[in-house]
DNA sequence: ATGAAAGCGCTAACAT
DNA sequence: ATGTTAGCGCTTTCAT
């Protein structure tokens, strides 16, 4: 590996003006700039980012934590904020802290410490004795998902677009609705599955519908969480006629449930997704879409805008959400007959 | 952040010893071992990866390289790799070069140079200039998808997962058989879509088939890639009775474009994919199932093995498959009538 | 515009 | 078992 002394010997100047001409720092003469500039191209000259960091304690690295990198939500964020990492000139350092013990490691230990120059939460509800962990790294901290202290953030209003989803079922005369609750492994505070189950009961309550205790399932995340949920709610007496589902993963799996169990959609039940899954379109489900690649890239703006001054810390973006309508959502069916909940299946 | 230099002054002993102790050297009594321990903890001291890493030459950072973060099947195999890594002190720094502009400046910059100790690469058909380019790094490397000189590989055998999927369409009596192929955004050089497309056709011969040039479509990754093959194939005058797909979400778009097309599953055509991707079992497609995780861990498992020299570089793991039966496939319907190629749809 | 020199925080070879 | 010393390769004052 040829390093910078070798560059600066064979261009006949000193290490420290190879330094600023390939930094692009003032104080080095067009001529001599060029100059150096091929001669490092031409010796595939590299610069070693460990001494580069030591002297100047920057890494030029990002680190993004998520919980998983297997689900399609986590591929997309972390797919748009790589990209405008790396336009930044950026790379980025990935850790997985989905289950409890990687978690509680990853926290414990901090592995980033002193490998980057500012670090990316994605989608994970953190703990207060967690975010101050974090915040006691002194670096500029980002978060997509909810707000904190000491945090960029970027996300949507939970709020809003579960009242969306209800209300679309209301409006088709939907009153016996059923929601299938995000449940991760553990709820250390999660808080949008919180934010989504009161918006949820808030909104039957305003339109005058009280909700029922046995119709609120919970779902572990992923498909099939969601169709055990469906199972579940299925063993009822009394059915409802739609199902709100904290994310389209566990929507997709109540659809095979229901259609294990021969019922149709919408016919007998309708069934209302979050998130606008790539598969979603696939399966015809009625879903509150969120931009999820843009939210990763947004928030990746704001590190990079903090690490270069060009903006505060603690900016808050809001992302806009959408009603998407498709075949999976319909008025009730008028008769308990076809409602499915009579028996002889 | 405190340094080495003031655990060591605090502990009455020099830096060296301080490092001797907290890496696990020998040369180190236990009793000062623990009390340096027990120092460090407690003053919050971490290491500056930075020094440590100009110093010994050793970043415990391995490079991963994938297309897409995005696509099922390469979070898992990333997710596969993280747990591997993570497990064995690594750190993960990954870099997406999916389309053209990406993978080019990657392998011209290498962004992986001096900040990693070995790169992975993920089921990316690497050009020989761009194996080149790699082997320069004088890095371990690794290769998931197929082998190549330099690499430590794991693969699965294309041929034969190939084989087992049309056969299986052969025994059932399928003898007007199609394929969707693989088609990356540009082939260069790319492997598995080639050796796929192959035993595809010599898997027809075999069993005395001609296969039909216009029966071969192309179709671009991705669900929609799927479905605009099979439009394509629809319009053919003469139909097949079964379709191999290079993979289950070209198959999935091809499930959607038959469903839109009002044809049924498997009554008018046999469906088969390749991968078994998470929601093969949802939607029913008979597929090749390859252990994508797995592969992904082994890779990484392989090239911290060679950096501990604990194996020799270049080896190579093939894994083994499985032809997963499901309801994508059955008998080709008896008359032409049911194949629906009679017009009047 | 350029060079000399000190130093970033750690490790490793060589003492003791 | 522990300390001393000399770098690792770059950046950055401070001179010139």
């Amino acid at each position: 590996m040829v390093g910078i002394e070798e560059v600066a010997r064979r261009a006949g100047v000193s290490p420290s003006t190879v330094s600023r001409a390939l930094r692009g720092r003032s104080g080095v003469s067009d001529r001599t700039r060029l100059r150096i500039t091929e001669l490092a191209a031409e010796l595939d000259y590299s610069i070693s980012r460990s001494a580069s960091g030591l002297a100047t304690g920057r890494t030029y690295c990002i680190g993004v934590v998520v919980p998983f990198v297997w689900r399609w939500f986590f591929g997309q964020i972390i797919g748009g904020a790589e990209q405008v990492l790396r336009a930044a000139g950026y790379d980025l350092m990935l850790y997985t802290a989905g289950d409890e013990e990687s978690r509680e490691r990853f926290f414990r230990d901090l592995p980033v410490r002193g490998r980057v120059d500012a670090v990316l939460v994605l989608s994970m509800d953190l703990t207060e004795q967690e975010s101050d962990r974090l915040r006691g790294l002194d670096l500029p901290l980002g978060l997509v998902g909810h707000e904190a202290e000491g945090f960029n953030s970027v996300h949507i209003d939970d709020r809003q677009g579960t009242r969306l989803a209800v209300q679309h079922l209301i409006n088709l005369g939907h009153r016996d609705i059923a929601m299938i609750q995000g449940l991760e492994p553990k709820p250390q505070g999660a808080i949008a599955p919180i934010i989504r189950r009161e918006a949820f009961l808030q909104t039957l309550r305003d339109n005058g519908i009280e909700p029922r205790p046995e119709w609120m399932v919970p779902g572990e995340f992923g498909i099939s969480g969601g169709e055990r949920a469906m199972d579940r709610l299925l063993a009822e007496s009394h059915l409802p006629t739609a199902v709100f589902a904290y994310a389209d993963e566990l929507a997709m799996g109540a659809l095979r449930s229901l259609r294990r169990h021969g019922r149709s959609v919408p016919e007998h039940m309708s069934i209302v997704g979050f998130d606008d899954h790539e598969m979603s379109e696939y399966v015809d489900l009625t879903t509150v879409a969120q931009p999820v690649q843009a939210q990763g890239a947004t928030a990746a703006q704001l590190l990079i805008d903090q690490l270069d001054e060009r903006s505060p810390k603690d900016t808050v973006v809001s992302v806009p959400i959408d009603l998407v309508v498709r075949g999976s959502t319909a008025p009730p069916p008028k008769s308990a007959d076809e409602r499915g909940d009579g028996g002889g299946w």
